[in-house]
DNA sequence: AGGTGACATGTCTGGCTTGACATGTCAATC
DNA sequence: GATTGACATGTCAAGCCAGACATGTCACCT
C-alpha cells in the first residue's frame, strides 16, 4: 500500500517520469524514508495502471515508458494523508540490539554502542549532505521528512552516548 | 534471522518458556522494537529446536511445551549482538507522511502533524508506564531500548511542533 | 569493429509477515 | 450441567520484499 503512496506522491510533485527515473528518485531522496528497489517498482507502476491511478503518457527509445499521474490518483494520495493513521511498525534491528544489550558485560555493550554511533554519526552526515543538496524551500517534498531524520538521528546519538557513560560508570 | 534472536534473548534472560510464554512476553516487553504474533513464534520455536539452539526441555498440561535455550543458541545470540551490523530499515508510514507534507495545503498539513502528535502522546505514555512498572534496575534486558524509544518519541513531538509552527507561520 | 557503461524493463525464488482459520484443554462461574 | 474465558498450539493463503537472474538498447571511446 505505501509503495503505491510514496510512486503517485513522487509523480504527483515531479511530474511525469519512467519506472527507472523513480528508482533513481528513490535513491537519493526517499530512501531515507521508505526503500524500494526496481524489482518492486516496476510491477507497482503496472498495477497502478491498471486502477487507473497513473497512465502511460509516453513510450520512448530503449522501451522507456513514461507515467503519469492522474487524478484519481491525486485524490488517493490526498485521501491517504488526510485519513491513514500510520501504523507504529516498530521493528528496527538497532531497538532490538538496544533491547538485548544487557545479555552482554559493559566492555561488550560499550563497543556494540560505539559501532551503532559510528553508523549514525555517518548517517547524519549523509542526511547533512541532501540538505546542503536540496536546500530547504519550502514546498519542496521531503523537506520536513529530512528535518526529521536527522532529529531523530541526533537523538539516537544521544542516548548512545548517554547509556555508554552509564555502562561506563557501572563498570 | 531477528525473530530467532528476539527468542533467543528472551529465553536468556528469562529462563525457559512456552512459546505461549513467549507470545505473551512480545506484546509487554519487546513489542515496542520487534513485533511478532503466535503464527510467527510457533514455527520459530521448532526450527530454532530442529537446529539445536533450544530444546523442549518438558511437555506440560494443554499440549503445553517448554523450551530451553541451549549454549549453542546462547552463542548465536552473542555472536550477532557482537557481529551483525544493523540494517537501517528506514519504513516508516510516519516518515513517509512527513516526506509528502508539501502535498498538502498549509491547515492539511498541521492537522495531519496534530493527528500524529496525538498518536505519539499516547505511544510516550505507554513507553512511561512500562518505565514505571518496570523500574530500570540494570541488567534487566529492555532498558536501554525503554529509553531510546522514550527518547525518540520526545523527539519526534518536538518536530511535530516545530513544523507546526513553521507551517502556521508561513500561512 | 568491439568493448564499456549507463539506460531501461522485466521475472522469479525464497523468506518474512499478517490475519484468518482451526482445534482442543482446563478452571471457574452460573 | 453448561457457558465463558484464559490457556495452548498449530496451519494456511495472500501479500510484501530483497536479491539474483535475464534481456536488450544506446552512446561513446578506442
Amino acid at each position: 500500500m505505501s509503495l503505491r503512496i510514496a510512486l503517485l506522491g513522487l509523480l504527483s510533485s515531479s511530474g511525469p517520469a519512467s519506472g527507472y527515473d523513480l528508482t533513481k528518485k528513490f535513491e537519493v531522496s526517499i530512501n531515507h524514508v521508505w526503500q524500494a528497489g526496481h524489482s518492486q517498482i516496476y510491477p507497482e507502476l503496472a498495477k497502478l495502471a491498471a486502477d487507473g491511478l497513473v497512465t502511460v503518457e509516453a513510450e520512448g527509445a530503449r522501451g522507456r515508458k513514461t507515467y503519469a499521474v492522474t487524478p484519481e490518483g491525486r485524490a488517493e494520495v490526498h485521501r491517504w494523508m488526510l485519513e491513514h493513521v500510520p501504523a507504529e511498525p516498530a521493528r528496527s534491528e538497532n531497538a532490538l540490539q538496544a533491547f538485548l544489550l544487557p545479555l552482554l558485560d559493559a566492555p561488550e555493550a560499550v563497543a556494540v554502542l560505539e559501532r551503532m554511533s559510528a553508523v549514525s554519526r555517518a548517517r547524519l552526515g549523509h542526511l547533512y549532505e541532501l540538505k546542503v543538496a536540496n536546500p530547504p524551500a519550502s514546498g519542496r517534498l521531503g523537506v520536513h521528512a529530512l528535518e526529521l531524520g536527522i532529529m531523530q538521528t541526533e537523538s539516537f546519538l544521544t542516548w548512545a552516548a548517554t547509556t555508554i557513560d552509564a555502562l561506563r560508570h557501572d563498570a
